[in-house]
DNA sequence: GTTATTTGACCTTC
DNA sequence: GAAGGTCAAATAAC
């Protein structure tokens, strides 16, 4: 059974979801700018502006949701202030962090296309002054793949965060290195509630979750609704990257065989358990119906308009979990122009106004030449 | 009432 | 002894 959001909202730390309201809000920003960036480039393609002005509004609305939920203003502002790019460098006109954001395939479902679009020569490559060439430095030498966004890259080897070695002699409990396991990052719901971890068309019941020395996230532990009715013994661990809220790592430990019953639901083969698999298990997280009934589902609606953005780094195979191994370079924040941010959040805090004013604020320049465009048209 | 989640305690491994 | 993994009672949602 699925809780409300709001109930689990209600059990988070203050200033832990307030962190991730920041985050929420630090995308949405570089969302904008990625869009300002590509202006130039998409004059001629309003469907894709169409869906990236979508995306921007998808996240700030979510934002302001749970601004609006639980969240105190104020602490969203210490954290303003205490972010520690706030001493940083001063913002360049080409933008270091939409490098990097780029640099690990971090891209919406309209940036990917936007992504398609110019490297399929239907947009003009000149760049902006705002670095709209970064779409393609970060990204062009890497094929894109899924329609949805959801960009699936070479898998590379993780060790774990412990390195457990030696197999269990007893047998209720282990850290057996020999049994399977398959590590990927995926990424999180942007809309709703962020903590579910994706949909994979396993329905799992979660049964512990642990502070882990040395990450910033509580692992979660997941077991196979069906373990106890067709001793099913597929695990999942789920847990946040250290430096990424917006991207879980997601352990794959044993097979399923739940499905193999014949009285089992009907399910697709288990997909996350070999080595060369990955490609299909992530095809099967994105493009797949969540399972209505499974404790760690999404709904279809909300994955629909969640950001499929940066996929998958992956480990597969027996021994090397890749808990703690992540390498991933922190997507948001660090380079983000936070006075910028401020304003923003400034204006939904003190404006009362609709996100459409919001976005207002975000885009006053595209609105007129959005104008301009329809009085020429 | 049933089922899922949370969370402190316990167990196992290193 | 520390840390990760699991259990199970308490709690909440439906």
């Amino acid at each position: 059974m699925v809780k409300s959001e709001t109930d689990k909202a209600k059990r988070k730390r203050p200033d832990q979801t307030m962190e991730e309201t920041f985050s929420l809000m630090l995308h949405g920003c570089k969302l904008a700018k990625d869009l300002e960036s590509n202006l130039g480039n998409l004059a001629n393609q309003p469907e894709i502006l169409s869906k990236s002005c979508d995306d921007i509004v998808k996240v700030f609305a979510a934002a302001k949701e749970r601004l609006n939920a639980d969240q105190d203003p104020a602490l969203f502002t210490q954290l303003l202030r205490q972010s520690p790019s706030s001493s940083q460098q001063p913002q360049q006109s080409t933008d270091p962090s939409l490098q990097e954001w780029l640099k690990y395939g971090v891209i919406t479902q309209a940036m990917d296309m936007i992504q398609q679009q110019i490297l399929a020569g239907k947009a003009p490559l000149e760049t902006n002054e705002m670095g709209g060439k970064n779409l393609l430095e970060g990204s062009a030498s890497a094929p894109l793949k899924g329609s949805v966004g959801g960009e699936i890259q070479a898998m590379e080897l993780s060790d774990s965060g412990r390195g457990s070695s030696s197999s269990s002699q007893r047998p209720r409990r282990s850290r057996k290195d020999d049994e399977e396991k398959c590590t990927m990052t995926v990424p999180a719901p942007q809309m709703g509630n962020t903590d579910l971890p994706p949909e994979d068309n396993f329905t799992w019941r979660k049964y512990g979750q642990k502070e882990i020395l040395g990450s910033r996230y509580p692992r979660a532990y997941y077991r196979c609704t069906h373990q106890k009715l067709y001793n099913c013994p597929a695990k999942k661990q789920v847990q946040r990257l250290d430096n990424d809220f917006y991207t879980f790592e997601v352990t794959y430990i044993g097979q399923h065989t739940c499905h193999m019953s014949s009285t089992a639901p009907s399910i697709p083969p288990p997909p996350p358990l070999e080595t060369g698999t990955q490609d299909q298990i992530m095809t099967q997280a994105m493009v797949s119906q969540p399972t209505p009934a499974s404790s760690s589902s999404v709904p279809l609606g909300r994955w629909l308009s969640m950001e499929f953005t940066s996929l998958a780094s992956a480990s597969c195979g027996s021994g090397s979990g890749g808990a703690g191994g992540s390498t991933a370079t922190a997507r948001y924040g660090r380079e983000v122009d936070y006075p910028v941010v401020a304003d923003m959040a400034d204006v939904m805090f003190n404006s009362g106004s609709s996100s459409s004013n919001s976005m207002e604020f975000i885009f006053p320049s595209m609105e007129d030449k959005w104008e301009a465009g329809d009085k020429k048209n």
